[in-house]
DNA sequence: ATCTTAATGCGACAGTGTCGCATTAAGATC
DNA sequence: GATCTTAATGCGACACTGTCGCATTAAGAT
């Protein structure tokens, strides 16, 4: 996915075995396909890909395993501002959280780090007295590239 | 909708009228509901609340008169860590952006305005050279009440 | 009162996401 | 390696959101 790519692969798997969960080679598709992913994916484009690994995967069981891996921190859902239709999008949840611009006019995605970002989130868990679990910035907007 | 009740009722009639668009039973139960809501509602929601008021309007009329709002920059559509289900939430749009936070354990929302949240937009709009239409700040967390 | 055209209701549809249930296979135990 | 327990899977059915085309209705200008 996006930004950094510094995360060891199969590192899915090995955090999974860690809390005595079952590897399949369903599961083994799947992650592989969102460790591998150069771009954010739906589900139903996590299916397509897994299945040219492993044919005999199911839509629920893709559902599930995004469900699984949510339930453990290992990815962030993202709506993207629904660009296109309703679907939900997934990505590997980094050390830091990230902003995501979504350019109305063409499209692109594109992924912003900011400092300010990290102290508006104390602030709020400051002053509303609030823990923070996930946190979701997304931006609609125009990119540079559609303006000029 | 929640916050700062100051918005004077019937200002998206006039408003709309302003712009020449067609005011209709149907538009102007929706547009009441909408204004006068304590809470974030969904298209649903909504759909049932106008229908107390003008029984004939049909689910396709709610999602169009939304769609015309949203595109009149009336009104924001959330998904506020989509708590219940896939639908979207929709809500007035107020002079001033806030950030919704969503208990996901009692569900509640509580919404912050934050000067620090103006200057990450600025700051994104600058690095970026991005021109911001909507920005939209989720949280899904803790609230105080459920800590204690 | 007439006319134009935007807005509506209706029906059909595609897509996302969920669930129950019978079957299969992971991986612990011997 | 064979056996066993139970988690995970595939399948089917389902609810729900949101969209669209089309014939009909009614807003509001003339």
């Amino acid at each position: 996915m996006p930004f950094a790519n510094t995360e060891i692969p199969g590192k899915f798997q090995a955090l999974l075995a860690e809390r005595g969960i079952r590897m399949t080679e369903q599961r083994r598709a799947i992650l592989n396909v969102i460790e591998t992913a150069k771009r954010h994916l739906d589900a139903g484009q996590v299916l397509r890909r897994a299945r040219k690994l492993e044919p005999s995967i199911d839509r629920s069981t893709v559902y599930r395993t995004l469900g699984l891996l949510k339930r453990h921190g290992l990815i962030d859902e993202l709506d993207l501002m629904h660009l296109d239709g309703e679907a939900h999008y997934y990505e590997r949840k980094l050390n830091r959280d990230h902003i995501h611009l979504a350019c109305l006019r063409c499209g692109k995605i594109t992924e912003f780090v900011s400092d300010l970002f990290e102290s508006l989130k104390e602030q709020i868990e400051n002053d509303c007295q609030y823990q923070i679990a996930v946190a979701r910035l997304e931006i609609g907007g125009c990119c540079s590239n559609c303006r000029t």
